[in-house]
RNA sequence: GGGCCGCUAACUCAAUUGGCAGAGUACCGGACUUUUAAUCCGGGAGUUGAAGGUUCGAUUCCUUCGCGGCCCA
């Protein structure tokens, strides 16, 4: 690493802080009030009223003042800011020593009193300082803050000190799990955690990414999706469990896709998607009315409202938003001229239902702004769900779109396991084929399914997605700490 | 994978038609006993993402590569 001027400098400080007996990177000073404590007890002071009571608090430095025989400082912990105020008359010899060698991003303790100043800022008198860490780096700059976006991403600890709007961003989605968890606590869920290495990775349509174990010799997979074992819960008489889980899908990354991503995954037994339905919209108010104390929110300019879920099924969805009426008894020719006609490439195997659903994600979903359930997927797209009563080519299986993306998906499980065969075999026919993105064959999970599923509801929930639209951001590398990038060399 | 854009001091950004690489912040030195983007005076700081090419001369034009952003597949 190269050695600016500026970080020689501060090592200079380093050595004389240690050559006059500063312990400088110990960890021996204990704190006993954070800046908020001393906000929230002090707040009403009078400005010049001081409080000679002393207390120890311990952060980061984050600009200095010097005015000569006094000096004021930022100073912030993980609760908040406050200034501190230093003179001569209280430090002695160690005001000069902390001009001198105290720096904008420090680690210091302080031992102090309180003061409101002539101005009006409540301050942290110092009658004495410690230096916990001392921090070799040039910070970036207190007004810009930190803007290149490679720099924030990379340096993530950078960006969540110098700009606010990050550090809101990830507290808020501290508070939306946290919410979530409540939500599913109180209603008897029960979470779970399993398998993120399995031999077969199934649940989801992707692509998996793959390691070895040395020991068992065998290939395993980071999960795509935790779906197929927290269906052998359901089996095992867990009858409502969920589980907040990272999975990972060995796609390209993009402004909605980061190779790892966080999701909920919910089942119920004996419930079938209209509960998920309900479920989820509950969720989702319930979390609304916690973090924004609205149903509304607005999201990159529009206004969206979570008070009403309109609900429309697939077929119905493709006429209105896109004027186009299919249904299975058209020919397979017939669709796939339709779906050129709007540049698709229809490959040769795929069947009409994915014929279907490729100009439903072109077409319809960009257009689904307000909270919308699509009812009733295409069986082809849907091998774990339950066949539709009334259309045999249709799933009993709903997605939640909003602001354009999927948000959530469910459906009613499919528990026969004679059906779940036929429908794994579809599958690998569908791979020898060509298609990449099946459902891959769990014989497990099968052995599972024939001791017996009790009819269950399933609920996929995208947690990035959600924090992406509380928050307003249109990456969701914003809502990630730390998003996959290529390495730096 | 393709297209467009960006990469200049630690940070945020300039640099006219190709003509001596600059500012603010930060840093260093000095002044200042209530500032808060403190102020005032002075100073140091650059492999212009990398390599190559064109040119008397390249931050600027061309080629290749790297990293990032946005769009498309």
């Amino acid at each position: 690493m190269k050695k600016t001027e500026e970080k020689l400098t501060r090592l200079e400080k380093l050595e004389k802080l240690r050559e006059q007996g500063e312990a400088v990177f110990s960890n021996s000073f204990v704190r006993n009030r954070l800046a908020k404590d001393i906000r929230d007890d002090y707040s009403h002071l009078e400005p010049g009223e001081r409080v000679e009571e002393e207390f120890l608090l311990a952060g980061r430095v984050m600009g200095i003042r010097d005015h000569g025989k006094i000096a004021f400082a930022d100073f912030r912990d993980g609760s908040g800011k406050i200034q501190l105020y230093l003179t001569h008359q209280n430090l002695g010899e160690k005001y000069q020593r902390f001009l001198d060698y105290v720096d904008t991003g420090d680690i210091i303790g302080i031992k102090g009193g309180v003061l409101k100043t002539r101005r009006g800022e409540l301050s942290l008198e110092v009658k004495d300082f410690r230096v916990l860490a001392k921090s070799l780096l040039p910070w970036p700059e207190k007004w810009h803050g930190l803007r290149d976006v490679e720099a924030r991403y990379r340096q993530r600890y950078l960006d969540l000190v110098v700009n606010p709007s990050a550090r809101q961003i990830f507290d808020l989605r501290t508070k939306v799990i946290k919410l979530i968890r409540e939500f599913l606590d109180e209603r008897d869920f029960q979470e779970v955690e399993t398998p993120i290495l399995q031999p077969v990775p199934g649940g989801a349509l992707a692509k998996p990414f793959s390691t070895y174990h040395r020991a068992l010799g065998i290939e395993l997979y980071l999960r795509i999706a935790p779906e197929l074992y927290l269906k052998r819960l359901i089996i095992g008489g867990l009858e409502k469990v969920y589980e907040l889980n990272r999975s990972f899908r060995n796609e390209g990354i993009s402004i909605k896709h980061n190779p790892e991503f966080t999701m909920l995954e919910v089942y119920q037994a004996y419930a079938d998607y209209r509960d998920m339905m309900e479920l989820v919209k509950e969720m989702l108010q319930y979390v609304l009315k916690k973090t924004k104390a609205s149903l509304k929110i607005s999201y990159q300019g529009q206004e969206i409202d979570f008070s009403q879920f309109s609900k429309i099924t697939y077929l119905e969805a493709l006429k209105k938003y896109a004027g186009i009426e299919v249904n299975f008894n058209m020919k397979w020719s017939e669709l796939k001229d339709l779906a050129e006609s709007e540049g698709i490439d229809v490959k040769n195997y795929w069947g009409k239902g994915k014929i279907i659903a490729e100009m439903f994600e072109k077409l319809v979903e960009p257009k689904l702004i307000q909270p919308t359930f699509i009812l009733d997927y295409p069986k082809e797209i849907s091998p774990l769900a339950r066949t539709h009563p009334e259309n045999p080519e249709l799933t009993e299986r709903f997605e939640l779109i909003v602001a354009g993306r999927e948000l959530a998906n469910a459906f009613s499980e499919l528990n026969d396991p004679l059906e779940q065969k036929e429908r794994f075999e579809e599958q690998a026919k569908l791979k020898q084929e060509g298609e990449e993105e099946i459902q891959l064959y769990d014989q497990d999970f099968l052995r599972a399914l024939e001791y017996g599923m009790p009819p269950t509801g399933g609920l996929g929930l995208g947690i990035d997605r959600l924090i992406m639209l509380l928050s307003d951001v249109y990456s969701i590398r914003e809502v990630l700490l730390f998003p996959q990038l290529r390495p730096e060399e």
